[in-house]
DNA sequence: TAGGCTCAG
DNA sequence: TCTTCTGAGCCTA
């Protein structure tokens, strides 16, 4: 099919739709959430002596962010102040708010505890299927590819498509206010620049949408100073205002790109130029686990280094609290400490790392917790880092000290299992899938019944609970209790995420590399992922004890009822919603990206994971490539289709030689002829299972029993 | 890889 | 005497 005028015209698609959510006055709305009496006053949230957020009733009294406690006090006499250092219930909240929105779509990124990016492309692409033809497709989706200076009477949909997102927004904003009582605000444009930006036009609890009927560049213009894109922070203003004389985003916008590169550098320079003009080809990329945790306190002034060692204690003891319910656990520490100069009267931040032995982490009750004795050496390895940054000799005056948990590793792994070849890598490729001719691929006996849905208890048992086996370390992805050992040199992370137009491209030419960026495991970007597989073929997926099931609960409206599809309808057909001042805002486009609906939908391979084929949405869309009946007469072909094309091919050709001409399938369906296929390990010969041959023989029962061959068999 | 800097909310 | 705390990404050595 590569290459085929009729796919590239198919893979061409529109300008992602991104909706970028931001939520008002977070802190304070939380607040206000916890204790409604604080609406009619003015109030203020506070971090050690200085204001973080405030209500509107404060700001109109003259009350700013980060402004000192005493001027808030001065200039609102009668302001409240909550206490907001622990994070704790903002955190909370914004976790509700993250749910919230996965059921609108996986494609959801966090900024902060308060932001959030809504790829709603696949979305809306879904809802315009539902309006039956109700909106008219591209006539001509060539016209939407390159580099279009403007989408000015485009007859691509794009409009639709914005205006469409505008009522997702909507929806998803009333949700949020229905479910948690927030108020937010929503930008929606193409890209998330433009949506950042165009959200915060109109505030409070408003939203806004960029049109493509008029020049983008003027919206951006129009903000004025460079610092308010995203992106420009104040060292990078003082650069261009000292060394080019910029300071506008009009300025920006001209500026020779060649002026700019001698002061930034050439990289740079193309940045801040696409920033200007509001391109922005930045994934939204699903958020996943941190990849550090830490706590930071400010202090007056620690000179003494008994104080610092309680410090550090205290700190500890709460950063340890703060990753209990993590399940990975971190093998190295960074302290920081922040330095008075008493003489320049200036501070300034230091930190050095140490790694950390796993063995000062065990398991209790689910959570992780430091072991018996740990704290005082984990502490001494604080210290032993502080002296390095101190001299304590001499006299100094710490007023800032902080730890940081990083570098985390994902629970135990057995060195041959499954599990560890998807454990996290730090390069970014990794061997394929299908040359793991040296790893023993085992799975323990589970059942792929399509009426079970396994439970993390249920997969615990089924992998032995803990064990040491291979199957073992198998249950470890699921959440057992066991000893944890270092993460191999070359680990790796699987999980199957949408790609997009670059990786595509490197499907083509790297057949046999899979990036690793775009294969992972991690519980919950884990979970976040099933709703697009589910969303398009009705997939029943049960991971661990977080259940997906109908599409309707993923995206509330995605198959709505008669009645909503007529609202939709005639949502459309009303004027379109614009900025509430009138304007048609408007912007460049970008070169789309090219996300194809269905080809990029990955069915994750997770041990521990039914998977139910419910076919019920017809998946005439699936692009089926030639290679289709090349197949093991038992494949699922749904499932295989929705692989990359890299790991398909590869597959392919492990299949090929480990049949032969016997894998000339004739796509008849469910035999149970000779097709005993092993995908991997098998193929190249290495048992894999007290069942596995290594040969292309055997009953097909016994022989996908144990291999990642019954992945892809269909559930009957 | 370590450490600093910058940026973000 | 201090504009908080948290996390990510980039750059350089």
């Amino acid at each position: 099919m590569e290459g085929s005028p009729e796919t590239d015209d198919e893979e061409r698609v529109h300008p992602r739709v991104i909706i970028h959510i931001d939520m008002d006055y977070y802190y304070a709305q939380v607040e206000e959430v916890l204790n409604p009496s604080l609406k009619d006053r003015p109030f203020a949230v506070k971090q050690r002596f200085c204001v973080v957020t405030s209500n509107y009733l404060a700001r109109q009294h003259g009350v700013r962010k980060l402004q000192p406690v005493k001027e808030a006090l001065a200039a609102c006499p009668e302001l409240v102040l909550v206490n907001g250092e622990d994070l704790t219930k903002y955190k909370e909240m914004s976790v509700k708010i993250n749910e919230i929105m996965h059921r609108f779509t996986p494609h959801v990124e966090k900024l902060g505890l308060d932001e959030n990016y809504l790829d709603v492309t696949e979305l809306v692409a879904e809802r315009l299927e539902l309006l039956d033809n109700a909106v008219a497709r591209p006539p001509n989706p060539t016209t939407i590819s390159g580099d279009r200076e403007d989408c000015l009477g485009c007859q691509c949909g794009c409009e639709r498509r914005l205006a469409l997102a505008t009522h997702l927004a909507k929806e998803i904003r009333d949700c949020i206010y229905r479910e948690l009582g927030l108020r937010c605000c929503a930008g929606i444009a193409h890209n998330k620049l433009l949506a950042k930006l165009v959200g915060a036009v109109h505030k409070p609890n408003q939203q806004t949408v960029l049109l493509p009927s008029t020049s983008g560049g003027a919206f951006l213009a129009s903000l004025g100073c460079v610092r308010t894109l995203t992106g420009i922070g104040e060292k990078t203003a003082q650069t261009l205002g000292e060394c080019c004389g910029v300071t506008t985003v009009t300025e920006l916008q001209r500026v020779e790109l060649e002026r700019l590169a001698k002061h930034v550098g050439h990289e740079q320079a193309v940045r801040l130029k696409h920033l200007a003009l509001g391109r922005d080809d930045t994934p939204v990329r699903q958020t996943g686990k941190p990849k550090s945790v830490g706590l930071e306190d400010s202090c007056p002034s620690i000179s003494v280094r008994a104080d610092a060692e309680e410090k550090f204690r205290h700190l500890l003891v709460r950063l340890v609290k703060n990753i209990a319910d993590d399940g990975r656990i971190p093998i190295a520490i960074k302290v920081t400490i922040r330095k008075f100069d008493s003489a320049k009267r200036t501070t300034h931040r230091e930190s050095k790392q140490e790694k950390l032995l796993p063995s000062m982490f065990r398991h209790a009750g689910g959570k992780l917790v430091l072991a018996d004795g740990a704290q005082e050496r984990m502490l001494t390895i604080v210290m032993r880092v502080f002296e390095r940054m101190v001299d304590l000799r001499q006299p100094f005056n710490i007023t800032l000290l902080g730890l940081s948990f990083f570098k985390f590793q994902e629970r135990r792994v057995g060195s041959k299992s499954i599990a560890n070849f998807l454990i996290k890598k730090s390069d970014i490729e990794v061997q394929s899938i299908t040359n793991l001719s040296n790893e023993s691929i085992t799975l323990s006996d589970v059942s792929f019944s399509s009426n079970k849905s396994l439970t993390a208890m249920d997969c615990e048992s089924f992998f032995g609970g803990g064990g040491s086996s291979d199957a073992g370390s198998l249950a470890s992805l699921s959440g057992s209790e066991s000893d944890v050992e270092p993460s191999p040199k070359k680990s790796r992370r699987l999980l199957f995420q949408t790609r997009r137009s670059k990786d595509r491209r490197e499907d083509e030419t790297t057949l046999s590399k899979l990036r690793v960026a775009d294969l992972r495991l991690n519980s919950k970007e884990y979970d976040h992922e099933l709703p697009s597989a589910v969303s398009t073929s009705t997939a029943l997926v049960t991971a661990g004890s977080s259940t997906v099931t109908s599409p309707s609960t993923l995206s509330p409206t995605s198959t709505p009822s008669p009645r909503n599809v007529s609202a939709i309808r005639s949502s459309l057909d009303s004027p379109m919603e614009v900025s509430p001042s009138g304007n048609h805002l408007s912007t460049q486009q970008q070169p789309p990206l090219q996300d194809s609906f269905f080809r990029d939908r990955h069915y994750p391979l997770l041990p521990g994971a039914t998977v139910e084929f419910i076919e019920q949405i017809p998946l005439n869309h699936v692009q089926h490539s030639k290679s289709t009946n090349m197949l093991p007469p038992n494949v699922d072909r749904e499932v295989f289709h929705a692989l990359p094309t890299d790991v398909q091919h590869e597959l392919l050709s492990n299949w090929r030689r480990a049949m032969g001409p016997a894998v000339t399938g004739s796509g008849s369906s469910g035999s149970s002829g000779s097709s005993s296929i092993m995908a991997g390990a098998s193929a190249s010969g290495n048992p894999v299972g007290p069942n596995a041959t290594g040969t292309a023989t055997g009953a097909s029962k016994a022989g996908t029993k144990n291999t990642l061959h019954r992945y892809f068999v269909k559930n009957t």
